[in-house]
DNA sequence: ACAGGATTCCTAGCGGTGCTAGCATGTGAG
DNA sequence: CTCACATGCTAGCACCGCTAGGAATCCTGT
């Protein structure tokens, strides 16, 4: 018995091992690069060893996205509290827009994780997973007091919109990320007209 | 010589099959489904013929989103003046954005290789070709007259973010649909205010 | 009309992918 | 100490994009 938790224990951590280096492979080099014997040599065990803790590469790829809702959803929370204690509701906006594109633009494999592959996570499902939840939680709750007569929850949908399409195309080179700042500050200014 | 215009004819005609069955067979199961072996089938050809006519499977992606882009420009042109004549300007931004997310919805696979695939279209360039700037025109237009003191070019890929950010999100089920109808209206209403 | 050269197109194969069957090897219980 | 079980390996499947090399066909110059 006692050995048994060590056993699990050790299969823990070698499962948190693989989607660590799944992920940093992705970041470094893209998700092309992470091939299943690439990521069975990294950790220095068998291809088939990564089958019997997940279903298949996008298992692990689901893994690595749901790390990134966590700091997505941690990132999210820190711009706003500090903003709204700093300026008010327009500058709590501005601040989680600008949060969320720097979360895309830097970590760039996470977000591709998160947003563009990885569909098994159920989004809209209200027993989804906490994690997917959060991190929209914290943009609803900066576009809230800004709704007006408009229902809140859609209206943050509209804005998560917004910032996904700036970072998608941006990313990919559809739009010239230098004009960055300047998109960012109109999303935001179109979503909170006046004040401070 | 007389045929020689015939056999260059006839490559073009097949060159024209290839870039047709693989947007047919994208649209009908998904770019996954498109391999070279099932598209050298579909045209009774072998592999290496493919070969002879494009760089790879990425050129054949991006030739059949070029002819996506002369579709959706089209399409954005005629919503555009349609409404400019009976409406306002809301009215024919309205127009443009509903045109947007309808080609999206109703061609996902086209819009897959114009918006998430085939990255080496050009797209910021001047130099780039006609076609990719055809379609930004059509939105430039719509919103120009809501500018105000902003940058029409940046307002408008503001705006266009907005447009792709719901395309992508509802379409991977990021965002239930049937909502997009809402958003739509909340999207359009922060860069048309008021009027008719 | 016909030989020769260029063009066209196919068969076969390379290195890679995600994934799995089947067999050793090592472990813990009786 | 034996034996059943769990663990992780080797080897291989079917598929991918892509290409080398040879056969067949077509056009041309004499």
């Amino acid at each position: 018995m006692a050995t048994g938790t060590r056993r699990e224990r050790e299969r823990a951590q070698r499962e948190e091992m693989i989607v660590r280096t799944a992920r940093e492979l992705a970041e470094a080099e893209g998700w092309d690069a992470v091939t299943t014997r690439r990521l069975a040599a990294e950790i220095e065990y068998s291809q088939p060893v990564l089958y019997s803790h997940f279903t298949g590469k996008a298992a692990i790829m689901t893994a690595v996205a749901t790390q990134g809702f966590e700091e997505l959803a941690q990132l999210l929370r820190t711009a706003r509290s500090a903003a709204r204690d700093a300026g008010g509701v327009r500058a709590a906006l501005a601040a989680v827009a600008r949060a969320y594109t720097d979360f895309a633009q830097e970590r760039p494999a996470l977000y591709d994780a998160m947003f563009t592959h990885a569909v098994e996570l159920r989004f809209a499902d209200p027993e989804g997973p906490d994690v997917l939840r959060a991190g929209f939680g914290e943009l609803l709750q900066a576009v809230e007091p800004l709704a007006g007569g408009d229902d809140p929850g859609v209206l943050t949908e509209t804005f998560w919109a917004g910032l996904h399409g700036l970072a998608t195309l941006e990313r990919s080179g559809r739009l010239p990320g230098s004009l960055h700042d300047r998109r960012l500050e109109l999303l935001v200014g179109r979503f909170a007209p006046a004040d401070g």
